[in-house]
DNA sequence: TGATGAATTTAGACTAAGTCCAATCTTCGG
DNA sequence: CCGAAGATTGGACTTAGTCTAAATTCATCA
């Protein structure tokens, strides 16, 4: 039985966030659905944020007090590992973890850390079939600098 | 007097990582040319090795097996203010240092961890005026993958 | 040449991010 | 119901990066 019924997880409207339909899709990625990497999952898969693992941990114990340390490192590891998370080298001094599985691009603003996508086709790099002695895996242009306007904070 | 007569150190030939030529090009950095800095300058700022604070330190104790832990986390941080290195998020767990300061893009090799520069050329970013909203100071490619060839080590 | 003040270095303590471990709890299949 | 596997917990441990006080070094000035 899904582990949204029998934790008493109320299945909310069918946005992408809500328990049960996070934990189908943890199943459908095999992902055990436990009621930690639930409430994990709620937070992660659709913020824009790029936390660290500890900045998730503090979001997702405001909610879940008992939740440890160690199973939100797994959690995030693990959700990597499934394909359903990113974790990133962006941030000075720790990894960020993002949701988006599609390539696209960062922008890294130099006043406030704050990361946010550059949707792929707003860039476009040439050329890069031609660097000879390389298998490209993945590639994405970080942008640094200052962002202008209301998203300032 | 500059220092690397006072401290004995000899002339060799003036490729830059000469102790003398090193020191002189510490001076017009505004980088008071001690020998431990001239030291680490000697290894940091000829190297295409991306290494972190604590490589650095682990290179320079070879020749230098006094100089500390904390001497070498200062001398990088004074390098990158005073504009003689980049400090790099490109790799897990550490900032590298880089010593070209000319823009080019970085490759991260999948297997072994090495970085290596990209000629900027060798790669064109098109579009990147057309970011709204963003003030961009700087960006680069990070292209992800595996180095085929010689360089495999 | 010696004194002085600033800069630098040292040794090591401290903090934070990330990992690891043993014990306990939970889940699921037989 | 039971056992095995998986998950979680609390906390120890490791490592990268920072900070501090004391000692040393260096440049300047009288």
């Amino acid at each position: 039985m899904a582990a949204a019924r029998k934790k008493n997880l109320r299945t909310e409207d069918a946005s992408p966030s809500a328990p049960q339909a996070l934990a189908e899709r943890l199943e459908r990625h095999g992902v055990r659905p436990s009621a930690q990497r639930v409430a994990i999952a709620s937070y992660v898969l659709g913020t824009e944020d790029h936390p660290s693992a500890d900045q998730v941990w503090a979001r997702v114990k405001e909610r879940f007090p008992m939740v440890s340390r160690a199973t939100v490192y797994n959690t995030l590891r693990h959700f990597t590992e499934k394909g359903l998370l990113r974790e990133l080298v962006l941030a000075e001094g720790r990894q960020v973890f993002d949701p988006v599985m599609e390539p696209h691009h960062h922008f890294v603003d130099d006043t406030t850390g704050a990361i946010r996508d550059i949707p792929w086709n707003a860039l476009k790099v040439a050329k890069i079939d031609e660097l000879e002695g390389l298998d490209v895996r993945e590639y994405m242009v970080v942008v640094r600098g200052v962002a202008r306007g209301a998203r300032k904070g």
